[in-house]
RNA sequence: GGUUCCUUAGCCAAGUGGUAAGGCAACUGACUGCAACUCAGUGAGCGUCGGUUCAACUCCGUCAGGAACCU
């Protein structure tokens, strides 16, 4: 039995995950896109390092910043992980804000295993009007479904169609959009204007440990351009100087962001997951006990 | 007390005598190798009252609120 714990930032997921691992002597596997990272701790709102030796969390910094990582990185250690703490027989604890992470690792996502690299330049050329005329080419089904204005998509759909000599959409297709395990969703809400106190709160917080200063040393460490710099509080402020903006500017629109992040995390796991919704840290930690003890 | 100017969605803001750009925020949604990414959709009839006009948010006047300057 696998508990997955997922709600938008700031609600409160972490110390829930951490309360139900030392209740059951169960492990916590992270399921977020930035934790990954080493070094990215303040901004990411990285668990301490006391309560990584407390309990035993896994999937936390273990990428560098300078590598790449992406979603199918992800379902390789994520399923290798689950298979050996199933093995173990421990509880285990899924804990993320990173639905898409998620997914393709608890169901059956098809994504090829090497990726070669194919040329797409004349692709890259096109503007997004004539790109989306080309996957319609090579893909129809999967044009009706990606605006043309989304250009990182459509790109990605004809990548796909050229990498694997199949559609995107028949790939999907041919899966059967189930949960690989026996997986319970564990939702944490609260009303939005609560949350979004919290979200500001706890940037507020970050500023104070030192978020300006993590970024600086890191950006100067590893240089600027790189995925991990995303991440909501990086990216700010490493285009806030270049941009020579104020810095209650640039904490401001952190916050913006955060709260604008919490939104679409909300319609993700609405509705791409069946989630128990809870707005009482305490029901939760009821409901997930139960479910955990039921199975041992 | 006088003169001039301003008043457009939650905020900022463009605009024309013929029925209102845009940005931010908010909300809804999409999401299968960048996902804390990327993208789509949704809102006002223009401070108030009255007048001119075929037609006013745009012209005239009234009142209210605000700004600047003068005394």
């Amino acid at each position: 039995m696998i508990i997955c714990i997922v709600g938008p930032t700031g609600v409160g997921k972490s110390a829930l995950a951490l309360r139900l691992a030392k209740a059951t002597h169960g492990e916590i596997i992270n399921g977020d896109a930035f934790q990954i990272y080493d070094e990215m701790n303040i901004g990411t709102a990285k668990p301490s390092k006391d309560e990584m030796r407390e309990i035993p969390h896994h999937l936390f910094s273990i990428v560098s910043i300078n590598d790449s990582f992406s979603s199918f990185d992800y379902q390789l250690l994520a399923r290798k992980k689950i298979a050996e703490l199933e093995q173990k027989g421990v509880p285990i604890i899924i804990v993320g804000g990173t639905g898409m992470y998620l997914k393709s690792a608890l169901f059956d996502f098809d994504l090829a295993p090497q990726e070669e690299k194919v040329d797409l330049s004349y692709y890259e050329k096109l503007d997004n009007h004539n790109l989306h005329l080309e996957l319609e080419k090579l893909d129809p089904e999967e044009a009706l479904k990606i605006h043309e204005n989304n250009r990182k998509r459509v790109l990605r759909a004809i990548e796909i169609y050229l990498i694997r000599g199949e559609k995107k959409s028949s790939l999907i297709g041919k899966q059967e959009h189930r949960a690989l395990y026996d997986v319970c969703f564990v939702g944490l809400e609260l009303p939005r204007e609560t949350l979004y106190n919290r979200i500001e709160l706890r940037v507020e917080k970050m500023i104070e440990s030192g978020l300006e200063e993590e970024v600086l040393t890191l950006s100067s460490k590893y240089g600027e351009d790189h995925k991990a710099f995303q991440a909501i509080g990086y990216k700010e402020f490493i285009t806030g100087w270049h941009q020579n903006k104020k810095r209650d500017d640039i904490i401001q629109e952190i916050k913006n962001k955060s709260r604008a992040y919490a939104r679409r995390q909300f319609t993700y796991f609405r509705n791409q997951f069946d989630v128990n919704w809870f707005s009482s840290v305490d029901e939760a930690y009821q409901f997930s006990l139960e479910r955990l003890n039921k199975r041992q």
